[in-house]
DNA sequence: TGCCAACCGGGGCGTGCGTTCCGTATCGTC
DNA sequence: GACGATACGGAACGCACGCCCCGGTTGGCA
């Protein structure tokens, strides 16, 4: 690849994520393109389409978020709820990763069957209620990270949901 | 008014009515005028913008929801979770409502007045946590309805939330 | 029945966006 | 230093949508 080809990627690539970030998939392809200081033609030399540049830029940071999850816990309870947690502390601040679940690419079903392996622990452990669905609880999350992007309490929605999710046999 | 004048307007109001409510705000105006068997232009003579016909389909259903809120209560507990159950009734079938929260009209500011009364009076009872906001309410309901129209269990949800928002004081 | 105002339909305008095309500039090699 | 391949940029296309305009039609009153 030639230097400046591999220079414009990074380029891209960087405004990708900051504006990915800040206003989520929704923003223009060209105001990517601007802040990258590019032509819109140079951004479809590297990525056949805008989903491909949006797969791109959240493919690292989902992949990291999958493989803590992976890990075996003593207390599946707990590890849950960190995850959650961590999706939650993320979503508050950048708009990108609720797309990340909304948006159809391979990502979205790793993540979904992240979650669902991490739901089912934790029901077997009897720390979470049995009658949720990892389609449920994926569905809530994408609905509890839109929420925190409209000025709520990032925190008091999270702490609601999780002590929702709580299994009501525990006293 | 001439006859086939109201005749249009119910026509259009009735398409509308169907439209919003299986595929929300974003359904195109066109299809609505196609579904009522008229015109666009038509649609603009009875209604002077999208939102304005919006408003006439959502007005009475969620003015009917607001009255009933508006009774005082001895039970304000209870009082803000039948409001919500029956929020989430409705979003589960219809997708309008959630967007009635959202789309800028009159309507928004009444529904969000009406649960912040009903909030403060259950917090005031000690039936919900207190430090949740009406903005936090809100927004919370406003991701719950959208997760519901993704497959989602509407009652599982629905039970998380409400569980979650009870005050920690209670045993 | 005839006339005029009210109304209808749908083609069209403006806008925003994803995507493509192509003339031009640039890189890297011989 | 020149040449071919590669990459650039931005103008332009296609599409979808909200909204407006205008020639033709229809309804109701005299």
């Amino acid at each position: 690849m030639r230097a400046d080809a591999a220079r414009n990627r990074a380029k891209v690539l960087e405004a990708a994520r900051e504006l990915f970030a800040e206003q989520g998939f929704e923003v223009p392809l060209d105001e990517i393109a601007a802040r990258a200081e590019v032509g819109p033609g140079t951004v479809y030399r590297h990525f056949p389409t805008k989903q491909a540049l949006f797969q791109a830029v959240t493919e690292e940071r989902v992949a990291a978020m999958i493989a803590t999850a992976g890990e075996p816990s003593n207390d599946p309870g707990a590890a849950l709820f960190a995850f959650l947690g961590r999706m939650a502390d993320e979503a508050a601040v950048k708009r990108d990763l609720s797309d990340a679940i909304t948006v159809p690419t391979e990502l979205r079903k790793s993540m979904q069957a992240a979650i669902g392996t991490l739901l089912t622990d934790a029901q077997q452990a009897g720390a979470v209620r049995a009658d949720i669905t990892a389609v449920d609880l994926v569905a809530l999350m994408k609905g509890l990270m839109q929420s925190m992007q409209e000025g709520a309490n990032p925190q008091v929605l999270l702490e609601i949901v999780l002590r929702g999710l709580q299994s009501s046999r525990k006293p």
